[in-house]
DNA sequence: TCTGGGGTCCTAGGACCC
DNA sequence: TCTGGGGTCCTAGGACCC
């Protein structure tokens, strides 16, 4: 564990790093068929299926195609583009490999997503020299381990690194000298800055705010009052300067996660009670396993609706009891779903979703307890059956059969007493 | 253009407590 | 009896990111 460098206490301008890799999923997806190179590829899916472009090589972007663009829009603009699936342990393998030689480099390593880090190299010159010539080293080495590559943004806060590396783009390294900041970012649009997103944009648009510059000549009052806090933020930001102000941006920190959700689009909107219940019961057990996994226990267990005309609920429930259990979240979310569906009306998506750990966890009775503990160690084993069999060795979905007994008031969790007769 | 899936953070109102 | 104020938890929704 390495203990991260708070730069407010000693004084040194820091120098980050912003470590981008260029067209990430598209270029492993290269790595393992090499007749795509230069093509137009999309990952994301088929053309005709629902769903949006994940990634697109920089063959389709000539043709207008980029990320969050619906499958078939991508499609109708470029129709000999080739479509792909995609391959998400691959990414997460080589995500793992770009991590390693993050790590190999500099021990202050913060991944911000699957394929994009943030370094802290202050105080590094004597080992790797001043920062384009370090940048270089670790450009080499992230080509020679992975054969892919990336981009570097350096400067003295990662809000600038990270603009930095956008535009060094594709396989560049772009240096904002400190002191610069403010005057390398104001003829940028304010889209450019991390946190504007459409929405924010049309609102500063309406005040005539359209580059970062404008932005920075404002009073810091007038922000405030017209945006909150998210305001005052903007204000900071549109100077180059991190949440806290220069010097914090602690870099290494590594927390687990705050909530943890899966979710499915059906091909098809359907109005199917059983359907839906099934989908739900896969879904709680999804996020039962990566609680599991995770060492959490989730107090509250939410569930997310999407009708066909996309209209969007979610509904929560917080429980006395912290659980990690399949059936325990199956039976929150299905009592949320049979409370808030509207029967009869087409569902496009159901999403379940848990967050609030509990810290210790309250007392059960022993009765009580020694049922949950044999519970969890059958799910413990089913989810080493789907380590080595997949996904689809196992499943709970015989709840929605009955297999399970209904919450009583001598069960109130609903685990299952003796095996059931078959 | 017909809109995924996995996350984070923020806002805002109401309940409840002191 | 017309009535405070702060803190925290819960819930719902939304912007944003990759």
């Amino acid at each position: 564990m390495v203990t991260p460098i708070d730069h407010r206490y000693t004084g040194i301008v820091p120098t980050y790093f912003h470590v981008d890799m260029d067209a990430f999923f598209v270029s492993v997806e290269e790595l393992f068929d090499p007749s795509l190179k230069g093509k137009p590829v999309v990952v994301g899916g088929r053309p005709n299926e629902r769903g949006v472009v994940s990634a697109a090589s920089y063959a389709a972007r000539k043709f207008g195609v980029h990320s969050a663009m619906p499958l078939r829009t991508a499609y109708s603009l470029c129709p000999q583009a080739i479509f792909v699936d995609g391959h998400p342990e691959r990414y997460r393998e080589y995500s793992h490999k770009v991590h390693d030689v993050l790590t190999g480099f500099s021990p202050l390593v913060e991944m911000a997503s699957i394929d994009e880090a943030y370094l802290d190299i202050t105080g590094t010159e004597r080992l790797y020299g001043p920062p384009l010539r370090a940048a270089h080293i670790l450009h080499e080495r992230m080509k020679k381990a992975t054969n892919l590559n990336c981009s570097i943004g350096i400067a003295a806060s990662r809000l600038v690194a990270k603009i930095s590396s956008d535009q060094a783009k594709p396989n560049g390294i772009l240096w904002v000298v400190p002191g610069q900041e403010a005057a390398y970012l104001a003829p940028l649009d304010v889209r450019k800055v991390p946190g504007v997103g459409k929405v924010t944009e049309k609102n500063l648009h309406a005040y005539g705010i359209r580059k970062v510059g404008d932005l920075s000549r404002l009073d810091e009052d007038f922000l405030e009052q017209r945006f909150g806090k998210w305001g005052l933020a903007l204000a900071g930001k549109s100077r180059g300067l991190d949440a806290g102000g220069w010097f914090d941006s602690e870099i290494g920190a590594d927390e687990g996660p705050k909530s943890i959700s899966h979710e499915h689009t059906y091909g098809e909107d359907t109005a199917d009670r059983e359907k839906l219940e099934s989908t739900l019961a896969r879904l709680s057990e999804m996020v039962g396993r990566r609680l599991r996994e995770h060492k959490l226990e989730a107090r509250t267990i939410q569930l997310k609706l999407r009708y066909s005309d996309f209209s969007t609920i979610t509904r929560a429930h917080s429980v006395p009891r912290a659980t990690q259990l399949d059936t325990e979240i199956f039976e929150e979310v299905r009592d949320l779903f049979r409370r808030n569906w509207k029967p009869g009306a087409k569902v496009r998506l159901l999403g379940v979703h848990v967050s609030g750990w509990a810290e210790g966890g309250e007392q059960m009775d022993l009765l009580g307890e020694e049922r949950h503990q044999k519970w969890k160690q059958t799910l413990a084993a089913a989810d080493r059956m789907r380590d080595r069999f997949g996904e689809s060795a196992v499943s709970l979905g015989g709840s929605l059969r009955g297999t399970f007994r209904e919450r009583t008031h001598e069960n109130p969790a609903g685990l299952p007493g003796k095996k059931p007769k078959e």
